[in-house]
Parts: C-alpha cells; sequence; structure tokens
DNA sequence: GCAATTTTGATAGACGTCAATCAAAATAAT
DNA sequence: ATTATTTTGATTGACGTCTATCAAAATTGC
C-alpha cells in the first residue's frame, strides 16, 4: 500500500529500453523510433508514471519568480490587496517561490505597458496585473504571453487579451446580486433607488450598475446616475443634493469607491424617519464600520483573500505547464452586520510544532 | 537579481564551520557546541537561508498520504464534497500527494473512531474528518494528534478536540446572516417566521437557529420549530401542516437538509398570494432549481469549493511542520438567482499549452 | 556488402538535502 | 599527564530528474 511511485528507471525497465531511451521520450528530445516511444508511453500509461516535479525542479535550479502589479494611490481596497499579496510572499519563500509587488500609477496605460515590457525580458515566470481596458496594454500583454510567460489578469479582466486566465469577480453578477438584495429589501412596495458610481466610463463600474439596473428596473425606479469619481467630497456633495431634491428615494446603491463621503451623508440624516436602503462595494475599514453601526445594510466585496490564494496557486501552475485549477469567476461575498469577518487584519496560525 | 538562493553549504562557509555542523544545528541532531550553533543561525539570518523543501523532501522519498473521512449516504452536500475531493485527488497526484476519500456511516460515532484508530497506525501524513460531538471522537482525535498526525476538522468542528484547525463555515454566523436577510426582507412590517431544522440535537443545526433567533426575534415572531429530521417527506409534511394551521406565516428558514420536500410544498401553494420568503442552507441540484424557478429566495452555501482547497492547502502545510496560512472560518455564500456560478460542475481549465 | 545514418545503451555529473560513518581535534575530568 | 568525553570535519551515498557525451548496435541506402 505504501510502495514507492514508479520512477522514469522503473518505466525504461517495462518498456525493455534504457533509462536514456525513456528520457529522450518523455522530454521529447527526437530521435526515438516510433516503435521504442510507443512501448515508453504504455508502460508509462501501466505503470501510472508521473514524473517527479521537485526532482525535476531540483535538478534544474529552477525558482519561481513571480510578479503582481497594481495600481498605486490610497485605495483602501488595494492597501488590502497589497497587505495580503506580501504575507502571500512571505510564506512562498521555503518553495522557492519569490512574488514581487510591483505599483504603477492608476489609469496610466503607458506607465503600465513600459513595467510590462521591462518585465518580459527580465526573466520572470509568471505575473498577475491589474488590467485597464486599452490597446497599448492589450499588445503588452500579447507580447509577454509569446515569450511564453504566463499572465493573469487580476480583479479587473483585459477584454480581448488572451491572458491565462481571470482572477475576480463577474462584476455584472456583482450587480445584478446588489439588485436582488434592494429588490428583496422593499418587499414589493414601490421605491426609487439612487445609483453611484465612479465613472459610467470605468468597465467595472459600468458592468455593476448594468447588472444592477437590469434586476431592479422590473420593480422599481431609477434615479438620474451619480458620477462621484470615486472621490468622498464629491460623492458627499451629489449625494445629499440628490436625497434633498427627491424625498422619494428609499434605496442607494454604490458601484464604486469614495463611499467614505456616503457614509458622511448617511450619518447627518435625520434619525426620526427610516433611511434608505444602502449597498455599496468593498469591505474596508469605513464601510465595515458604518455597517456595525447600522448606517448601512449591505457590503458586497470581491474577497481579496480568495483572489491572492488562487493568483497564487495559478502563477504556480501555470509556470509548471499545468492547468489552471479554478477558473470560475470568484463569487462576492454579501456582508451584513450579522457575518463580519474577526476584525484582526494579521490572523496568526492556530497550529501547534 | 537573479542569483541563486544560498544553500546549507553557504551558510556553513559563511559560519565558519563545515557542512556536518550545519547540517547538525539546522536538523537539531545535538552535539554542537552553543558557540557553534550560534553562528550557524547568524550566517542563516545573514544569508536568508531557506531550506529547499524539495529537495529536502526528494532525500527523504517523503510522499504524503493525507485521508478525508466523510460520512456516508445519499445527501446532496456530501455528494458534492466527495465529487471535489476526488478532482483535487487526482491534481495532487503530481505533486506525489495521495488523497484518499474515506466514508464512514454518517453518525456512528464508534466506527468513525475505528476508522481513526486504524489510520493511525498505517502511516497516514494527515488527515481530514467530519467530526461529531462524541466523547470517543474527541479522544480518538486525541491520539492521533499524539502520534504527531495532523488533524482538521472539517465542516462540522469536534468541540474540545485539539484538532490543528477547523476548515468550514461558523453555522452561528450562518444563521444570524439567514435572520438579517429575512429581516431585511420584511422592510419593517411585522411577520412570523417558521424555522426548520433536522434535528435541534444536531450541534450545527442548533448553532445556525440560534444565531437566527438572536437577530429576528427583536423585529419578528418566531412560530414552533418544526424538525424534520433531514427527510423530505417528514419536512413535507409537517411544513404543509403548519402553513395550513397559521396563515400568518410570512417567511421559512430551514437550517437543515430534506429541503426536497419543503420545495415540493412551496410548489403546491396557490400563485396567487404572495409567498413566504423562503431562505435555506446549501446549493445542491434541487435547491438551485427552487432558486431559479422563483420558489425560493436566498441559498446560503458553505461553500464545499473553498474547504477542500483549504482542506488541501492545510494538510499540506502542517504535514511540513509549517503554519496554516488561513484559520478564518469560511464565509458562507449567500447565493440568489442573479449571482448562481455556471451550472457544470466539472469546469475544465482554459490553459494553452 | 559496405558506408552512411538513425537509433539505442551506458554512464556520469549536477541539483540541495538527509543520514550516516569515522577519524581528528578540542575540551573536560581525574 | 593521561584518559574520557564532547565537538568538529570530511566524506559518502541516496533521492529522481535533467543534460550531456560517446560508443555500440541496428537500420537504411546504394
Amino acid at each position: 500500500m505504501d510502495r514507492p511511485l514508479p520512477t522514469l528507471s522503473d518505466v525504461a525497465q517495462r518498456a525493455g529500453v534504457s533509462y536514456a531511451t525513456a528520457d529522450r521520450v518523455v522530454n521529447a528530445r527526437g530521435g526515438v523510433a516510433e516503435k521504442s516511444a510507443s512501448r515508453v508511453r504504455a508502460a508509462i500509461e501501466e505503470l501510472g508514471y508521473v514524473r517527479n516535479l521537485a526532482a525535476a525542479n531540483l535538478s534544474q535550479q529552477r525558482h519561481y519568480r513571480f510578479v503582481a502589479v497594481l495600481p498605486g494611490g490610497d485605495n483602501a481596497f488595494f492597501k488590502r490587496m497589497r497587505a495580503l499579496l506580501e504575507e502571500a510572499s512571505d510564506r512562498l519563500r521555503t518553495d522557492r517561490v519569490t512574488l514581487t509587488i510591483d505599483t504603477v500609477e492608476a489609469f496610466d496605460a503607458p506607465a503600465l505597458c513600459a513595467r510590462l515590457q521591462a518585465l518580459g525580458t527580465e526573466g520572470v515566470d509568471g505575473l498577475a496585473l491589474v488590467g485597464s481596458d486599452d490597446a497599448r496594454v492589450l499588445s503588452a500583454i500579447a507580447d509577454l504571453r509569446a515569450r511564453g510567460i504566463p499572465v493573469l489578469a487580476l480583479v479587473s479582466d483585459v477584454p480581448g487579451a488572451d491572458r491565462n486566465g481571470y482572477v475576480g469577480i463577474d462584476n455584472s453578477v456583482a450587480g445584478r446580486t446588489a439588485g436582488r438584495l434592494v429588490v428583496l429589501a422593499h418587499g414589493g412596495r414601490a421605491g426609487r433607488v439612487l445609483p453611484v458610481v465612479g465613472a459610467l466610463s470605468a468597465r467595472d463600474h459600468a458592468d455593476r450598475l448594468a447588472g444592477f439596473g437590469a434586476v431592479v428596473r422590473p420593480q422599481l425606479d431609477l434615479a438620474p446616475v451619480i458620477e462621484g469619481r470615486d472621490r468622498k467630497g464629491r460623492v458627499a456633495k451629489r449625494v445629499a443634493a440628490a436625497l434633498q431634491a427627491d424625498p422619494g428615494i428609499t434605496a442607494i446603491y454604490s458601484a464604486g469607491a469614495g463611499n467614505a463621503g456616503l457614509i458622511k451623508v448617511l450619518e447627518s440624516l435625520p434619525r426620526d424617519r427610516p433611511r434608505p436602503i444602502v449597498v455599496l462595494h468593498e469591505l474596508v475599514p469605513h464601510s465595515r464600520r458604518a455597517l456595525e453601526r447600522g448606517l448601512i445594510d449591505i457590503v458586497i466585496d470581491q474577497r481579496p483573500e480568495d483572489a491572492v490564494a488562487r493568483v497564487v496557486e495559478g502563477l504556480r501552475l501555470l509556470a509548471d505547464k499545468r492547468e489552471l485549477a479554478r477558473t470560475d469567476p470568484i463569487l462576492p461575498t454579501i456582508y451584513l452586520a450579522d457575518n463580519l469577518p474577526a476584525s484582526d487584519t494579521s490572523q496568526k496560525g492556530e497550529t501547534s510544532p
């Protein structure tokens, strides 16, 4: 039951050829008669041989170099993402894997391209990047792939690019989810929803809003969309104005960032009448607090922890020329005041020695 | 930048001792003067040495044998879990990891203990088990741990046991989540909720119901709890009777299994008046269909995919005597009709060669 | 049948670690 | 000072794979 797994020598013996020939077959070195090759393949099949990746990598002193390229700035979500990647990076050292976290100014496509180009020549074994919808980025990715470097799109997909996979949520589904929850919270009654986004030109925001609208429109009204540019000051001003102008608003859906501004407005609302239902995205310190204080109802989170775990898993698999294990989009989590995770951000393991 | 990582020989050289001495230090073989030992430790620090796990495992022909012990029966959830574990098992072969899936009759503590005892002597490198709240199981786990075998509790925790970790959701939080959603769906109006469980003596069901009640009670009434024994026939009969007897029921929360029976009742409800809000657990074929057909509103899922990923990751880390990367409970996913995952159960990778 | 070519076999060194052995050196005990 | 003990060094083989080399054998062409 605990017998050792077959080695390539076992395969060679079984096939009645030398180790050298078996090696020529499995490593496609050529110069092997078809007759011998097929016997080797048969032996592999019969013995259930799988090559020992550890030994293979050892013999080649293979050590993986991965890079994650994230947008810079003080965005709370990416701050968290960066912290999670750094944690993962520490753990990976034992496995001869270096994960470097690289920062490029947000929305700066030329800078991103330059970075990608540089990485392409630096002997990187795989990279994950937060894409943007730009033709130059697209071709930079194509270049990397052409060099045989695996690329994963992270958080925001790059439409049309032949990346090896996308690690992130389906924003349209996330929007529909938000919509369904808002409808549910109306319990069949009429209402009018105020949608807030960063910019309608941002792909993820637009996708969310489209999904949201598709579910909500049959049941509820939609007020004109507010574009807050992800800046809390602007969001606060516009939302306050909209609520003032339209007392019939029963719900707010914020698909973008800058929610600190929205929360500020909610804080200042009169307490004697029911406040609107509020749904927004990303669990970050201020949205968490708002949930705990009952200022908002629902936070839809992209689960950066999951994303990081999948990026690491995916890059390793791809570097070994294996298949990705999971390619389905990450499902966003719906946070209510009652299912918030423990608040300590850096949880230690509870292993015993 | 791409220089090779330091080896133990480098460490020895730096410390001014022989390889043998450095080896004695890192492998705690003893017989090393404190003076030398500390110089070796300093060198390790300075060079940032991390031992090459691949080489280490290779030299010892280490190959991991893991076992997952699941309850038998035709439970849809565990069927799915088993399928997912088998998928993972296939992928793991390349890494010299064998994951065996073992089945023990549900709720049969003596049988489970016997199985665990047997595994303890078979040279297993780690196991995951669906625990039950039983003193005998508890001591069987203690035995395994005493032999140095890592144990993960899966799906259902074993209270008081010194397992290395728990992989599953927090059922109390899941119940509270369900409660909040039901409250939300009432939009401030009054209502009465019908709770359904398998048995109040089942720990997970009880936990869920307790969490649910804590959130719901301040706002809504609770009808008497139905114990359906997780059998669809019994569930159907009792729920139908309860709805008949009490027309004021505005919501149903099912914390256990046997939901096919509940769904059957919902199907037969008159279409002309609003049906109750329905929240239940586990996304399985019949609950999925009910969601798609609008017969129920919300499914709270334990994310068996996540659980499997974490079990595999965790057992490997533990077998290498490393720390668990993630010890926080899995967050259940809230499924609505609008965020159901793609229905093909066995998604293939989309890697290119 | 002989030369040219293709296919095979045998073997060796490297990767970094573990595990072991044996002799040499340093230190401690008496 | 002599013995006993502890501590070190040097070395070797194994793990399974990759890469390489060189000679031997089989096959092909003419």
